[in-house]
DNA sequence: GGACCATATATCGGGACCCGATATATGGTC
DNA sequence: GACCATATATCGGGTCCCGATATATGGTCC
């Protein structure tokens, strides 16, 4: 159980960010992604089922069920608690990223 | 000169915003980087200089001058016109990325 | 019937990039 | 003299992205 992920890539923020509302297989996860991001997001194959085996092992997702649809497999992945406070603290730390340049610092935390 | 980088590292990010309010030579980007997001950010020298490379090589930042203090050298980068838009947009990208964790999406561009 | 595309998973290899280690040099502190 | 901050530069290992490729099904189009 890895407990905390110092960098989170943009790939994995968006995978993680998919999967907050409901378990989804592979292909959704890319397509959900596209749409979150109105279509700036357009994740590899390659670097999706990369990301999902890193994140598995990380303990961020867990495989939720398989499905079998027309013959075609789905593999429905699902986000754990350790993954939301992780996409929750990556947001953060993305927000505090943007006003570093957008201005308005206004730091309230610590 | 290349016009748009479609992908934007979160080192070169916190390198261009460094450059915003004026020229500084490598050693004072990394401070300066690390003042700016309360510590977060560690810039090692061997990503600085790299990406310096790669922005100069993209016309984000330029040699400004060059300044010899005690012995030592020290080389001022600035950031262009291009740098300066580049960075606006990645902050703006930053900021919708949060965003979709977040919760308020609130799209109005398109 | 055949071409093509969307769906769906999986792997491989090239390339980009981060980053610690290492090297070199100066001046101040202990 | 040892050590540290300043300051630049390079190299190599490792991580990760991503296009290409492979395999398989079912629908659309001609």
């Amino acid at each position: 159980m890895v407990s905390s992920m110092t960098k989170m890539t943009e790939a994995t923020y968006f995978i993680l960010a998919a999967l907050l509302e409901a378990p989804l297989h592979g292909y959704g996860i890319i397509k959900r992604a596209g749409d979150q991001s109105a279509g700036r997001v357009k994740l590899a194959v390659g670097t999706l089922y990369g990301a999902l085996d890193r994140l598995t092992e990380a303990g961020l997702v867990v495989l939720d069920r398989e499905e079998v649809v027309d013959g075609r497999p789905r593999r429905y992945y699902r986000i754990t608690e350790d993954g939301v406070v992780a996409v929750r603290q990556e947001a953060v730390r993305l927000q505090q990223a943007a006003r570093v340049v957008t201005g308005q610092i206004a730091v309230m935390g610590a």
